[in-house]
DNA sequence: GCATTACCCTGAAAGC
DNA sequence: TGCTTTCAGGGTAATG
């Protein structure tokens, strides 16, 4: 499932063998992901174009082209790229395929299809109806603690998870860096966004940044699906607190682990350490 | 404004 | 062994 250390991971990967290719031929599946592709768009803005950039906003990756279109993909639950030689055999669930002037190709695949592929000029954007709405991003400046607490003073009735999952609030947390930040500043999952004191806001704001940019560091979780570009895996399951750790003793306090249902995600915490 | 539920979807795991 | 059911979840929409 991949989050905002995943899909850093994954644009760092894109990169080096990106840069610089120009498309020579888009496939599609003529399935639909969470939306149908537009593949006519698709191939008006990529064949013949150039890879300028691959850059990320929350969970999007933005393949930038020549010509002044943008790629913009999200990954949805199990999404992934893949390098692979032209004619190469591909993947079950390939929706997507770019053809390269090196005689490679990226491919886009995606089992559940809860992603996203879509293209718009890049001067918009940011205006799109997939980033118009994004809250910054964790690891940019635009997050600071000033934004933090006013936000969450802000909020009614909300709690901190569901807070944190809030796409418009904040781009780039999911379900496992949400419970793995809020037990780093030890707050529990059930208490409101609105009384989370300043202190622990504080200490939030710096676990938030913690928490993803170890993973990142780490090239992300791979819990099920998510790898790389290369096919790596990441290495940051081995070092998660609380996710997926019913029943195991916290790390800190020893207590287990429990798990609990909010809004239909699993939420995962200590009921010690997180007040 | 918020919580809950349903929906999209498939593969893995559990249950029988 | 093999079939069926359940579960996982990101985002969105409908409902209460």
């Amino acid at each position: 499932m991949p989050e905002l250390p995943e899909v850093e991971t994954v644009a760092r990967s894109l990169r080096p063998r990106l840069l610089g290719r120009t498309v020579e031929r888009v496939e599609t599946s003529g399935l639909a992901l969470r939306q149908p592709i537009d593949r006519a768009g698709l191939e008006a803005a990529c064949v013949g174009a150039r890879v300028l950039g691959v850059t990320r906003i929350g969970k999007y990756l933005l393949i930038e082209l020549s010509r002044g279109d943008v790629l913009l993909a999200h990954l949805g639950m199990s999404g992934h790229f893949a390098f692979a030689q032209g004619g190469a055999p591909r993947e079950p669930h390939t929706h997507a395929v770019f053809a390269l002037d090196d005689g490679g190709e990226l491919r886009y695949v995606d089992a559940r299809r809860f992603g996203v592929l879509s293209v718009h000029r890049t001067l918009e954007v940011r205006r799109s109806a997939e980033l118009r709405l994004l809250g910054p991003d964790p690891l940019s400046e635009d997050f600071t603690f000033t934004y933090l607490l006013e936000c969450l003073s802000a909020s009614s009735g909300v709690s901190i998870k569901n807070f944190l999952l809030d796409q418009r609030r904040l781009a780039g947390l999911g379900n496992i860096y949400v419970s793995e930040a809020l037990h780093a500043a030890g707050i529990s999952p059930r208490r409101l966004a609105r009384n989370v004191d300043p202190r622990r806001a504080e200490r939030l704001h710096r676990t938030i940044r913690e928490v993803l940019s170890a993973s990142v560091e780490r090239r992300g979780t791979t819990f099920r699906d998510y790898v790389d570009a290369e096919g790596a895996w990441g290495e940051n399951q081995h070092h998660l607190a609380v996710y997926g750790r019913e029943g195991e003793p916290c790390r800190v306090c020893g207590a287990p682990i429990r798990r609990i249902v909010q809004g239909a995600r699993s939420t995962f915490f200590c009921p010690r350490c997180q007040r």
